[in-house]
RNA sequence: GAGGGUGUAGCUCAGUUGGCAGAGCACCGGAUUUUUAAUCCUGUGGCCGUGGGUUCGAGUCCCACCACCCUCACCA
């Protein structure tokens, strides 16, 4: 008995496997579940094993059907999700990875082995199939089955067969279920795959590493979002999952990588919201002798080309909007924005804080932390389509570079898309007296909070690191647009669940 | 962390004013050799999220807890 032996069908409990959960004193055997069993006995005895082993030359049914042919004859694989049962004969929908199709089982066109095998057929049993590829009296493409083998016997229930399977909980616990009884699931993480795909592939040509740095750290740096703490048994050090790459990547400009990025998770111990997973999949790319407008332009090239491979127009439905991505992307200054949606601009310090207190923010402090609420509250929810923001304030920014032109701004943009923050670039600061500095400041002023100088790092740059761009992009949030998907746990294939 | 919502059969969902626990799908048995939510007949299936309380009587009302969803807060 496995330990959720309580947990019998797909379904039924949702928090199947976690510790405590097993009944004490006598297992419930679901009924559905005992029928199985008994007819995996009964193949047994017939000497047809259920659990079947390789099973050479199946062919996806997307390109069968894609590539129809009288007569021709295939080999399938996949799950049966579907049967409309004629006693003698019958019908059924077969999964795979690339769709489905449908079968037509005769038993006078099967052998004996075959025969036994459809006479113990269930929904969702794996089965492998033999056949002639034609077409029903419907017109619909069918493979004519000669051979059927039992790849793998289902002992649970699946999903019922029109409405699927609804409940997010359960979508989200068993995505094994989810990935096959809901396609468009299966397609959103494809794409998910072909995004990332073709954001390296747009990097690696241009010459940049790829590269993996520590996600165990000894100090969490990069980010103030607070860290998930572990620790290592042998060497008694406390650990913490880094909430960012940052530091390590820049250590890599200073070692001579001039082009870097990585792509991978980042863990910040922060609420969860549908933008929000504790583990999410950042990409951060550096590059040396750059700035954050040739950042800006590298945003828009990468994700351009993601969207160049899903949806060539360059048009994209998310939700109610239809998202227009044609280059050149909107790019305007905090405080242009700021004007356009909240009324006020940075210059006008009354203003700002009569407005902060009319929409119920605190109107006190220093004035740029003022503004930032306005924009938080006026600004980001608007910023549907795709827009870079620039010459943000200075003190908003206390690890970015001061514009050269004018020190009141930073080298720095944000860029949204349906009013979701994507991405996030600098000019990032080389100046390792300046950068110590800035490190002080920020311990002094995180109360309680654990935050430590990384020594090593200021020690790097005072090697020296070439004057760079640094962007990061919420991979995430970018196949969320790219997939019209509304909330980020459909875009990660196991969202954390209590 | 705050507010709102949801939880009933394996799945998708009804459940009236507090009065016998329901349907469809799935499943068991029967009929059916071109259906596609196949059809027809028949039957099985319930810790109503968990624990208390009110009541002659609770799926329904009250309290607490658990899980999930939404909004907000936190998240440079």
């Amino acid at each position: 008995m496995t330990p959720a032996a309580r947990c019998v069908s797909i379904i039924p409990c949702p928090r199947a496997g976690r510790q405590g959960f097993q009944v004490g004193g006598g297992t419930v055997e679901d009924r559905f579940e005992q029928e199985r069993m008994a007819t995996v006995e009964a193949l047994r005895a017939k000497g047809v094993d259920p659990y079947g082993s390789r099973f050479d030359g199946v062919a996806p049914v997307a390109q069968i059907a894609g590539a129809y042919e009288e007569g021709r004859v295939v080999r399938v694989a996949g799950r049966m999700t579907a049967m409309r049962n004629f006693g003698k004969a019958a019908f059924a929908d077969l999964r795979d990875s690339s769709g489905k199709i449908q079968l037509y089982m005769k038993q006078d066109m099967l052998d004996p082995a075959s025969v036994e095998v459809l006479q113990v057929l269930d929904l969702g049993d794996v089965i492998g199939v033999d056949g002639k590829l034609g077409k029903s009296r419907t017109g619909e493409i069918t493979v004519f089955a000669s051979g059927l083998r039992m790849l793998s016997k289902a002992l649970l229930t699946p999903p019922e067969k029109w409405h699927g399977l609804r409940d997010v909980e359960i979508r989200y616990r068993q995505r094994y279920v989810d990935l096959w009884a809901n396609p468009d699931v299966m397609a959103t993480f494809r794409r998910r795959t072909q995004i990332i795909g073709a954001i390296r592939r747009y990097l690696d040509e241009r010459g940049f590493l790829e590269v993996e740095t520590p996600m165990m750290q000894a100090i969490p740096g990069g980010a103030a979002a607070r860290p998930f703490v572990t620790h290592h048994n042998t060497l008694d050090l406390a650990l913490y999952m880094r909430v960012s790459p940052e530091l390590y990547l820049k250590r890599l400009l200073v070692g001579g990588m001039e082009k870097v990025y990585e792509i991978n998770r980042n863990f910040r111990n922060e609420g969860i919201s549908t933008r929000h997973n504790p583990e999410f999949t950042m990409m951060e790319v550096y590059q040396a002798y750059a700035d954050f407008n040739i950042m800006m332009d590298l945003t828009e090239g990468l994700i351009g080309s993601a969207i160049d491979l899903l949806h060539p127009s360059r048009k994209i439905s998310y939700g109610l909007h239809e998202l227009d991505f044609t280059s050149p992307w909107r790019r305007a200054t905090y405080d242009q924005l700021l004007k356009e949606h909240a009324g006020v601009g940075l210059d006008d310090e009354a203003g700002l804080r009569s407005k902060a207190k009319e929409l119920g923010r605190d109107p006190n402090g220093e004035i740029a932390a003022v503004a930032d609420r306005l924009f938080e509250s006026c600004v980001e929810h608007q910023l549907i389509q795709p827009t870079f923001v620039t010459h943000y304030p200075i003190t908003l920014c206390p690890l970015t570079k001061a514009s050269a032109t004018d020190p009141r701004f930073a080298e720095r943009f944000e860029m949204y898309i349906a009013g979701m923050e994507c991405a996030n670039a600098y000019t990032e600061l080389n100046d390792p007296i300046d950068q110590e500095h800035r490190f002080r400041n920020q311990v002094e002023q995180a109360e309680g909070q654990l935050r430590v100088v990384d020594e090593d790092f200021v020690r790097a740059l005072k090697v020296g690191m070439p004057p760079a761009g640094g962007l990061g992009i919420g991979i995430d949030r970018i196949v969320m647009v790219l997939t019209n998907s509304p909330c980020i746990r459909d875009v990660i294939l196991f969202p954390l669940m209590r």
